[in-house]
DNA sequence: GCCAACGTTGGC
DNA sequence: GCCAACGTTGGC
């Protein structure tokens, strides 16, 4: 079992519109970018947990925590032509893109924020916070994710 | 709105 | 295979 970050802009889709999704549940589809690519296709598994990060918003920062429930797919997205992150290229019969269900499991009830992070020595060595990392899906080891909840846990009340 | 830090594309 | 140009991400 392995831990994860996945950003998106809350404009677009944010956790709350997650929360609102028939069984909380939803496709995450859309990412294009082979290194992200690659975790989803070959490293995300059924059962790891994922913080949900709200980008380019205000506040900014991790808002929740979602659950893998399904393998990595071919994203359907990819092939319509009607969708924002259509990829002429690409070819059902070899997929280059892929996504997965995942599952709401809680939303904080404070924003932790990206500069309140940026404080914790031991969280300096996070890719997320590595200067210029603008990948949206992000490995978070063991060590970073149970120090992020420890600090959820001192902000909520 | 700006721009640094990337990733991708395409000419050569 | 190199690299300049271009596009995108995302913090500020």
């Amino acid at each position: 079992m392995n831990y994860w970050l996945f950003k998106s802009e809350p404009s677009s889709f944010g956790i709350q519109d997650l929360q609102r999704q028939p069984q909380q549940t939803t496709y995450w589809d859309g990412v294009r970018n082979y290194q992200a690519r690659n975790f989803i296709r070959d490293a995300i598994a059924v059962g790891d947990e994922v913080f949900f990060y709200h980008s380019n918003s205000q506040p900014k920062g991790i808002v929740g925590i979602m659950r893998v429930i399904s393998a990595a797919s071919p994203d359907p997205t990819a092939y319509d032509p009607q969708d924002p992150h259509y990829d002429p290229q690409s070819n059902p019969e070899k997929p280059r893109w892929f996504g997965l269900e995942l599952q709401w499991v809680e939303t904080f009830t404070q924003v932790l924020e990206l500069q309140q992070l940026k404080q914790y020595e031991i969280l300096q060595t996070m890719p997320l916070l590595r200067k210029g990392n603008r990948l949206s899906i992000l490995p978070v080891t063991p060590e970073h994710w149970h120090f992020i909840l420890k600090l959820k846990g001192l902000h909520s009340s």
